[in-house]
DNA sequence: TCATTTTAAATTGTCGACAATAATACTTAA
DNA sequence: TTAAGTATTATTGTCGACAATTTAAAATGA
């Protein structure tokens, strides 16, 4: 398995090794979101020392899949809907931000090139599989390739080398997969067109409303399900 | 000497309190920026074994101020007016969201609060040193301020736990002290009121605006020092 | 003299063991 | 039986030593 992250050098060291690993384990959920981690455990599973193991967790520590506790130990960061929704919030002024910079720093040819991946895209999109590519790997590339395109290291460091892990943790954990599929493909094309009309105030806003969408595509589904729950409740309690 | 830095859980391990000391040496520029940091010496000079101290380099690279190569080392991150412009950038989108937020999420009482300090501000600030005051811990305070009172733990983490301390080291190196001391205390007091409003679309454009007007100070300092680089070497040839 | 290869030194990565701290189990007293 | 205090166990933090890799220096050949 391929992690996919053209912000990661390759791992040369065993701890980075053991890192992606584990990594992969977190996101998948093979180590529960909110466990408690076993440095001994982990060590032997992994047939490493404590010491490598340790640095392993440090950069998972890096990209906020657990956190540390002085003299106590690690857990697994525990998914949750407020965390969520304030991952939303950061990427939407990260991304934003990013697609800014991209219309004013990406090349023509780095253009081109996303055209002509949406376009590959555009041909998918019908088939049925082709929706499920377009929404994990696809969607995954566009927003890559925008946010390596600002050229600004700080913010390609921020979102690639740390918040995308969370990204992919959530995702895979809540698995929501929204009907939003043929829209957000409309408005990665607006995306696009606003870069390459070098519109930087554009492209900011709709990359903006596009990640506002998803995050209150969500907030509505928790506040239905709240409501369907207080329903249910007073059925019982007319019961 | 305190780092007030209100995100930094208290240093118990012996790793944190070289850390910190460390952290302190690279934003003061006792240990130079660019420069290259020996494991065994560092380890010898704080009286510590390596395993502790790549602890604490870990920590130092959480927060930017160094950069690992695997087998090779670490190195003080390099200041360069590139790398100040891209930390403005991301600020700009981070603080300007965080902003936002706190328009949203501040208590009456947190709100309170912070006019009550720029109140104090406002008297200080006619003193000569009250302006150095206020410019270096009292600019600091105020954006730590809406930053926490954005309630977004992930927002907080990324500025005040990691993007800060970049910060108070170009604060230190370059140490640009920009006559905008007057006009940014009027920029703070517009923000807060538009907290105070609720009114978060215009704290948060308010509060990019801030921090953009300190990144064009910069880039038009830097442009002239261009345009006189250039003049003295129209200068030199005519010689 | 310069370029290339070999050798040596220094630095980083990894390991296992011990010390310090926190969590657990047990004992004792009320 | 419960509460508090103590003792035990387990976990994390720290250490020094060895292995792997890189960097520097020396040697060899053209």
């Amino acid at each position: 398995m391929k992690t996919n992250n053209p912000t990661q050098r390759a791992a040369v060291t065993t701890a980075d090794k053991v890192f992606e690993q584990i990594q992969h384990a977190i996101v998948e959920g093979e180590i529960p979101s909110g466990s408690k981690i076993s440095e001994p455990e982990l060590a032997k599973h992994y047939q490493i020392s404590r010491s490598t193991l340790r640095e392993a967790l440090n950069r998972l520590e890096k990209c906020h899949l657990i956190e540390r506790k002085a003299n106590v130990g690690s857990r697994v960061v525990k998914c949750s809907i407020e965390g969520l929704l304030e991952l939303y919030v950061t990427r939407e002024a990260l991304e934003g931000m990013a697609c800014r910079q991209a219309a004013k720093n990406m090349s023509d040819e780095e253009i081109a090139h996303m055209q002509a991946m949406l376009k590959v895209h555009a041909q998918t999109q019908d088939l049925k599989d082709g929706i499920a590519y377009y929404q994990e790997e696809g969607n995954l590339d566009f927003h890559y390739k925008v946010i390596l395109g600002s050229h600004n290291k700080q913010l390609i460091e921020l979102i690639c080398g740390q918040l995308y892990h969370l990204v992919r943790m959530y995702r895979c954990q809540f698995g929501m997969y929204s009907p939003r599929a043929s829209r957000a493909f409309d408005e990665h094309s607006h995306i696009i067109q606003a870069i390459a009309d070098r519109d930087g105030e554009l492209a900011e806003m709709l990359m903006r409303r596009h990640i506002a969408a998803s995050r209150k595509n969500i907030e509505n589904k928790i506040s239905k399900e709240i409501i369907q729950k207080e329903q249910t409740k007073i059925q019982l309690i007319k019961s």
